[in-house]
DNA sequence: AATATTCCCGTTTTT
DNA sequence: CGGGAATATT
């Protein structure tokens, strides 16, 4: 027994080196891992973790934090190979605190089954708000008081701290709708995101017996991207590690990219300060990029004032230099990608190898047209968009409704979908009778007979609630069973059927919803309806990302964190856009940094940069100037690529970017180039009366004959052989 | 009351 | 450009 331990051990460490293995084999007192990109960051904790199973704790003592749910299942996994050890912990904090909640519902003083609000959620929320505070509509846009009460919670300001710290107008009336937002909130048991952490670390602060059970509970704690922790966060960790002070925190101030949103860098570089016993471990040998991408990097983020300074380092090879290309416009550049790819796909390279990154999600759209057209399989990180279809909601506000019938948001969203004769008028009505009655408006429905002046709309309203208590029966149900039991008596399916849609049909996401839902409950048996509806609020759009198929991945940089691929093509290098710049003022610009720091480091072999000349940005094509981060990075490590604009001196008519097809122009000696063979050059050219045959010779020295219109060439430029290299834009 | 149409506005990143 | 709200139409 022992000796097999020790040989679990010894396999556990064997391929670590020396930081790594220190790392992996501190058990007790607080540890800081200063994990550059690539480092092996993954590997060290998986590995600490499975070893502290092994040796001086329980796995069900473990709990490890983590910034995605997909971070936390890969997590899971990997520490499962390594070894049996099931009852770990493994989640984001939103989940964890989530959890924590409904354990303790009746210390935060909620009910058990409260509601998740999301951003839409929020939003109707604050404009019922404004309405209560008597405020006009039209000068207090929802969106704009969302971010400023999501930033004081995130600072873990309460309503009256927040009042005192106002200073502005503009702040002083926010500080009267932050208060009925949360009146309004807790009429209807729901929690926004930001309440989950706070509401934790209240509790944890407040009451010590709670605490003491946690932090008995969780005798180890592993946080990863502490970088990018806020308040909240912060105070959570140090409250469940302040007697034993088994925390162990990895990150790196370099890739901290979430300050907007409340994340404090300072909270990683003061972690020393915070447990003076901290043994500090440095991972900066990188183990993933070539020598060229890791130069590129360092030297970007060499510019960086506010930072520590770090020695990133590899054995890799030099690989190829990494490129920047410039095209004419967006669609260009999309272009160029998918014809890039098109190419590296010939050559073998896996489309799971390939990613491509940008600043918004607004410049998916025209590289998921460009994917499109040269059929190749891609998949976007959006998970969180599904959820946020129409139907989607529709369906989950039923059930929402069944567990929470404070839940009026879910409630009016669907007391008149499908279509059943109630409207506004009557609705309103309904709102007015609460109002004033001091009850929900759930409440008023179940009474729907004693409710004066419903006139014809009564008998509606009645069949209405009569509904939602049917449905009822079904709230104890595995979720998948609840879903079909609410789609089909709901008279949801019945009215998405009716609905003819070509274009991805509502009925068809909503039967994608249950096979998720299934598929939920099989990889985590025993759980609730609350729990998938949790499950569902607390996705993120890189949950969505699947590693399986073979497919090219489109997302943000932001999602990029913590990912990696051989071949990364980052887009949009244009002044305002990356870095990016919100009307005039300029934001953060060592944050936009640490953004594209984070996106060049994704890469393994290969990395493209690139930017176009014009760009449309909602609905206006506009000339963008190149982002200023490009003329940051080591020149003799770069490839320039200036893809031309076509020139309107050869008279024919310009499309997006490349050169024309002006087959009658092309002649014996004209350069073309072939997806798979490349540059070649015409041998002869025969013009019959149906087709045009040409005979093409390669660089490989070998000749080949196609009929023009159906051989897949386009013509070079002769001037731009050297400038191009490799590239056209098509 | 339901559907069709127009118009107006905001313009990141996300749990 | 695209979503949501206000407005027009049946």
């Amino acid at each position: 027994m022992q000796s097999s331990t020790e040989a679990t051990i010894y396999a556990l460490l064997e391929d670590l080196n020396e930081p790594q293995r220190q790392a992996a084999t501190h058990t007790d007192g607080p540890l800081l891992i200063l994990a550059g990109p690539g480092s092996g960051k993954t590997r060290v904790v998986t590995r600490r973790a499975a070893y502290l199973a092994c040796t001086t704790t329980k796995p069900w003592h473990i709990l490890a934090i983590t910034f995605t749910n997909k971070a936390a299942r890969e997590m899971r996994e990997r520490v499962d190979a390594l070894g049996g050890t099931g009852g770990m912990t493994v989640c984001t904090f939103h989940a964890l605190c989530a959890r924590l909640l409904r354990e303790f519902h009746e210390l935060a003083g909620i009910s058990r089954n409260f509601t998740i609000f999301d951003r839409d959620d929020r939003r109707k929320l604050i404009k019922k708000a404004v309405e209560e505070a008597d405020l006009s509509q039209a000068n207090w846009p929802p969106a704009a008081i969302d971010a400023e009460i999501s930033h004081a919670k995130n600072a873990m300001l309460s309503p009256e701290a927040y009042a005192a710290t106002a200073n502005d107008w503009r702040q002083q009336t926010i500080s009267r709708i932050y208060p009925v937002y949360e009146r309004l909130l807790a009429e209807m048991e729901a929690l926004d995101f930001d309440d989950l952490l706070m509401r934790v670390a209240v509790l944890l602060k407040t009451d010590e017996q709670m605490r003491a059970t946690l932090e008995d509970r969780y005798r180890y704690v592993l946080i990863d991207e502490y970088q990018d922790t806020n308040v909240s966060q912060y105070q959570i960790a140090r409250h469940l590690s302040r007697e034993h002070q088994n925390i162990c925190a990895t990150g790196d101030p370099d890739q901290s990219i979430y300050g907007w949103r409340g994340a404090d860098i300072g909270n990683i570089l003061n972690f020393e300060r915070d447990y003076p016993s901290t043994k500090v471990v440095r991972l900066e040998q990188n183990y993933r990029s070539t020598r060229r991408v890791l130069s590129a990097a360092d030297a970007l983020i060499a510019q960086n004032e506010n930072r520590k300074e770090k020695t990133l380092w590899t054995q890799n090879e030099a690989g190829t230099p990494v490129r920047v290309i410039e095209s004419e416009n967006d669609m260009a550049e999309a272009a160029m990608i998918a014809e890039d790819i098109g190419r590296l796909s010939r050559e073998g390279v896996s489309l799971n190898d390939i990613a491509i990154f940008y600043r918004v999600n607004s410049l998916s759209r025209v590289l998921e047209e460009a994917m499109l057209k040269s059929v190749i399989p891609y998949q976007i990180a959006r998970g969180v968009e599904f959820y946020a279809r129409k139907e989607i909601k529709d369906v989950l506000a039923y059930l929402r409704l069944l567990v929470n019938p404070a839940d009026e948001i879910a409630l009016l969203r669907i007391i008149n979908m499908p279509p059943r004769g109630i409207g506004a008028k009557t609705i309103e009505r309904l709102v007015e009778q609460a109002k004033t009655s001091g009850q929900s408006v759930f409440d008023v429905l179940s009474q729907a007979g004693d409710v004066s002046d419903l006139g014809r709309s009564a008998a509606k309203v009645k069949a209405f609630a009569e509904l939602v208590r049917h449905l009822g029966t079904a709230v104890n149900q595995p979720a998948s069973k609840a879903l079909e039991f609410v789609i089909s008596h709901s008279g949801l399916r019945a009215h998405y059927r009716a609905i003819e849609g070509t274009d991805d049909a509502p009925i068809n996401n909503i039967d994608e919803l249950i096979n998720a839902a299934a598929e939920f409950e099989m990889q985590e048996p025993g759980t609730t309806l609350v729990d998938w509806l949790e499950h569902t609020a607390l996705v993120s759009d890189v949950d969505a990302v699947k590693d399986t198929s073979g497919v090219v991945t489109l997302m943000t940089l932001h999602a990029a964190k913590g990912l990696e691929f051989a071949h990364v093509y980052v887009i949009g290098l244009e002044r305002g856009l990356l870095p990016f710049y919100r009307n005039g003022d300029e934001g953060d610009d060592e944050e936009e940094r640490r953004l594209l720091f984070v996106g060049i480091t994704r890469a393994r072999k290969r990395l493209t940069l690139s930017r176009a000349r014009y760009r449309m940005r909602r609905g206006v094509t506009e000339r963008t100037a190149a982002s200023d981060f490009l003329d940051e990075l080591p020149r003799n490590e770069l490839e320039w690529h200036r893809l031309e604009a076509p020139r309107a001196r050869r008279g024919v008519t310009t499309h997006a970017g490349g050169l024309p097809n002006d087959f009658d122009r092309w002649d014996v000696g004209t350069l073309v180039r072939h997806p798979r063979y490349d540059l070649g050059r015409i041998l002869s050219i025969d013009r019959g009366a149906q087709r045009t045959i040409v005979d093409v010779e390669f660089t490989d020295g070998l000749h080949r004959t196609w009929a023009l219109e159906f051989a897949q060439l386009t013509r070079v430029d002769p001037d731009e052989i050297d400038d191009v290299d490799g590239f056209q834009a098509d």
